[in-house]
Formats: C-alpha cells, structure tokens, sequence
DNA sequence: TATGATTTTAGAATTTTGTTCTGATTTGTA
DNA sequence: TACAAATCAGAACAAAATTCTAAAATCATA
C-alpha cells in the first residue's frame, strides 16, 4: 500500500531508564518543562525534547489530559455497575459495545473474567441520575441478561501512574 | 490560625458555560494552546488563562497527566481484586488502606458496598508477576479474611472524561 | 430605569517555553 | 582500535504563556 512512515505506533519500542525517567515525571505533572525535566534528568533540552516526541508517536504516552474533580462538577457518585449477556455471539457483543461506549457516564468499561461479562462506571451526579441513567439508558439496550449495581462508598486511590 | 487565603480549594465554585467548554477540551488535550481555545470558544486569551488558573486553584482541575499505554511499558495486564476485612473498625482499617496505597500495583482502590469492602485494581506485567503480588504484598496484609480476582479480557472503555 | 461599582474582557507588551540547528561526544560494531 | 551511527550540549529561533492597561459588560441598588 504505502512504503512512507506511517502514523501507526510500533508495537514494542524499548525504553531505557532515561525515558522512563522522563515519562516518571510527566505522569505527574504534564505541564512540567522540558528545562526542569532536563535538569532533573541530568540532561539537556535536546535529549529530552526528541524523547518525548518518540514515545508520543510510538503512542508510549497516549494522551495528556486536565484529569477533573469529579466532585466539583457535580458528579460525585460513582457505580460499579455489572452486566451479563443473553447472546454471546460476536454481533450482539459488538451492538451491545457499540451503545455503552456512547454513554457520556460511562467513564470505564471492561470484559471481564468470572461470573459476569462486563464492569462499567458509571460516573453521576447522585442517586437519582443512577436510577434515570439505569432506567432509560441501560435498561433500553435489549442484550441484557442481568445486572447487579455496586456503589462506591469513597475513593481511596486512584491514580494513573503506570511507570515507577 | 492564619487569616490570609490558604492553598486549600474552596468547596464549591460555581462554572458557567465557557468554564465547562474549557474544560471539555483541556480533557481530551491538556497541551491545547490558550490561542486555540480561545479561537474555538469566541474569547480572547485573557479570560481563557485566568478561567482555567481559578479552576486550578479551586481544584476543578487536579492535575494534568501523560496518560502511558500500560502496554507498551510491560504493564498489560489489569487485574480486579476484590477484598474483605476481618477486623472493620477505624484502626485496622486505616492500617490496611496506608499499606494498600504504597503498592505501586495498585493504580485503584474503592470502597464499596456490597459483599466486599475494596475493590483494587491492580496493574502487572504478567501473571507471574500478578502471583508475585498477591502472593508477597496483597498475602503479607494481616487483616484479609478473602478475596477474590476478576482477570480484565479487554477494555472496551477507559477516559477521564466527566465534563461533556 | 438610571448609576456607580465590580467583574470580565480584548489586545498589545513582555516573559517564558518549546523547537530547531550545528557541531561535539558518546556508543556500538567489526 | 577505528569507523559509523546515534545521542547529546548549547546556542539561536519561533511560538506560547503570562502580564498589563484600558475598555466593555454585568450587577446591585437607589
């Protein structure tokens, strides 16, 4: 099709402890510069600015992202919601995944392992929101088979820092 | 104590809508030049800089992230571990949550309702290094009575979107 | 409905940061 | 050890963030 370099990110790329030195700290602070990186790093501006750039076209760093208080903006409830199938066959696994995924409060969803298919959290504003969004949003899609809601009482941890 | 304004946000801070557009994009792209949003938003770049300082200060915006592929840095297998206490008073359990967060693994942890107090989740190379953990860190915990692990097949949704 | 005070904004000026470039240094390989 | 390729330091440049001033809009109150 086409010999040029592609935007499709390698699959492996091997990162040495410069680069994870680096992803380290934007993980924790985006907005860091490349100057407090690099002299943290030990390093210069070059180094550190060409590494970055690498690891964002080998899609290493996926995105950067303001990560909000979902307190602050009215939505503070959050639901760990659980949900098995009638069908299992790949059309209606695709229908069903298709719809859940165009829920704005949906913020997670996970093919599980056990006694059920899928876990989504749900990500509202109070117990009313639930029962609305539970009503008229998952109780519409037609695949279900049943569903069992878990509530969170608080948020211990919650972080995205993958690299140490 | 200390009259003059403290670094701690304030409660609640009322958003209006150019707030919430600001956010919508910070979301999905924290590296958005102010030029760019204000083109997008029909502002100048004044009321784009100081929205988003006052968001910061109130604690709108938490923190600006690199989000890394698990995948790509030998972290690609999520792990759902469920867990119940023995002792539920404030001592043991205040002791198992300081000794649970330190697990650099754990990228998660809820307190739920339910049949179980917590659920985490747990980021690993493998299942080696999943045994690894829960065998020499979740099993070195003296407050466990059981647990359980739901195995992640594939995620189908994971944003930090909350603000649409 | 007018009016003064407060808040918000536009646009330019300044400062800081990101990005590129060149030559030197290091690293890997035979 | 010698050569080629990759990486890096430091300066130069481009672009962005941040600050400043004055104008406009909003709000509360008479």
């Amino acid at each position: 099709m086409n010999s040029k370099k592609e935007n499709t990110p390698e699959l492996q790329i091997s990162l040495d402890e410069k680069d994870m030195g680096i992803l380290k700290l934007l993980q924790k602070d985006a907005k860091m510069t490349i100057r407090d990186m690099a002299r943290q790093l030990n390093l210069s501006t070059t180094p550190v600015y060409e590494r970055i750039r690498k690891m964002e076209q080998a899609g290493v760093i996926k995105q950067y992202a303001a990560i909000v208080d979902p307190k602050k903006i009215d939505k503070g409830l959050t639901v760990l919601c659980y949900i098995t199938l009638k069908e299992h066959n790949k059309k209606y696994g695709r229908k069903f995944i298709q719809e859940i995924i165009s829920f704005t409060e949906v913020t997670e969803c996970l093919n599980i392992s056990g006694e059920f298919d899928f876990m989504i959290k749900v990500q509202v504003k109070d117990m009313d929101e639930y029962r609305e969004f539970y009503v008229n949003k998952l109780g519409e899609l037609d695949n279900l088979s049943h569903t069992q809601s878990i509530f969170v009482i608080s948020v211990i941890k919650a972080t995205h820092q993958v690299v140490y």
